[in-house]
DNA sequence: CACTTTCCATACGCAAGCGTATTGACATTT
DNA sequence: AAATGTCAATACGCTTGCGTATGGAAAGTG
């Protein structure tokens, strides 16, 4: 996990990406900046540097990655017009093992600190927002659409932690695509307009 | 939240649940001896006359609430005979503000020590494979009522995940039983033998 | 009343981890 | 070449929190 051998200067980005890493494996509570400095190759005396303190570094770090996920699911989902497959294709991604949903389950459990469930209900906020407005778009009125978006978002929620409690247990007996078929036939109504 | 002016003797139950509700509000990783003493009236003099460490401690609490929820959801649930009903209560007690949920939601957080990941690979694979059960009982076969297990059990971890991140926007202006409704009846086919 | 158990207080050692101060190496600019 | 800016090393102080050592009070027990 070292750097390569011929090292430029850091930048806050370096710093953020592995405080991301450590959020995503260890939780929010593991990120010591000595244990980063060590992991870049550098001491404290360069971190500091880069930002003011700890928090800071979370911060930007929280920030960065929200503007990263919000980027890609805009782009991978929002982007696709037809809500059916919208709402299809935010279910296959839901089950891709991308860093950015360890991130969020990890943020779920770190809510203690007040900066994290900052950014945990914006981001939450958002896609269950959007995801409404797909429900909607297949017909559900707003209310039903509201308690729908709620409840395929609790499915992606528990899914995640499902997947990392049962570890083995899971990944290997069951197949993920196929649950995520299923998970996918039980929340989206079959398609009433084609 | 200071004892009666009339203390007795501590034992480790009371250890044990005061652990319990550091753990259900902050974490495992905040629980901390000198501030459980203080909380419980007396100093660490006292917490290592009990217990060998602060692991030792984290283990003992984390065993009482598995045994404790066991009991609750044993005589609460699975004494139901009919596996519909079962079904309905089960999604029913979920809804519950129990502090048995609020553990387990911080405890999917706090997998990370190996201990509390056993704990809760326990503890979830029981109630899936009585879910399961249940789902076989209304006419699923194996395969597929272990999908619908899962399903379900993913809305529970979900919800109270939900529940916590969406705080107040969730559960005043969206009324809880109403929800819980909604989701049994998405989750559970209607009767099909009576 | 002695003597032992049980429970707790006080004081200490120690490690982890944050933040600061200071100095230095290297590159860039002037 | 000199001066400045950029990035990093070293050393230090400080707090938190775990665990240990030891002594003491209160209650039971003979």
């Amino acid at each position: 996990m070292k750097n390569s051998p011929k090292r430029k200067s850091l930048n806050p980005a370096d710093w953020e990406l592995a405080t991301l890493n450590v959020i995503a494996h260890q939780g929010v509570s593991a990120v010591a900046v000595e244990n980063l400095a060590k992991e870049l190759g550098v001491t404290k005396g360069s971190f500091y540097w880069h930002f003011a303190n700890r928090k800071d570094l979370i911060v930007s770090a929280l920030k960065r990655w929200q503007e990263d996920d919000r980027a890609v699911i805009k782009e991978k989902i929002w982007s696709i017009p037809d809500p059916h497959e919208r709402l299809k294709a935010w279910f296959s991604l839901s089950a891709e093992p991308l860093q950015s949903h360890l991130i969020y389950a990890t943020l779920l459990a770190d809510r203690q600190h007040d900066f994290v469930a900052k950014v945990l209900k914006e981001v939450t906020l958002e896609r269950l927002a959007y995801l409404q407005k797909s429900y909607q778009g297949i017909g559900y009125e707003e209310a039903s659409a509201k308690q729908q978006a709620l409840l395929a978002y609790s499915v992606y929620v528990g899914y995640l932690h499902m997947a990392k409690t049962l570890h083995g247990k899971f990944k290997d007996s069951e197949n993920i695509e196929n649950y995520a078929q299923y998970v996918a036939s039980q929340l989206i109504p079959h398609s009433t307009n084609h």
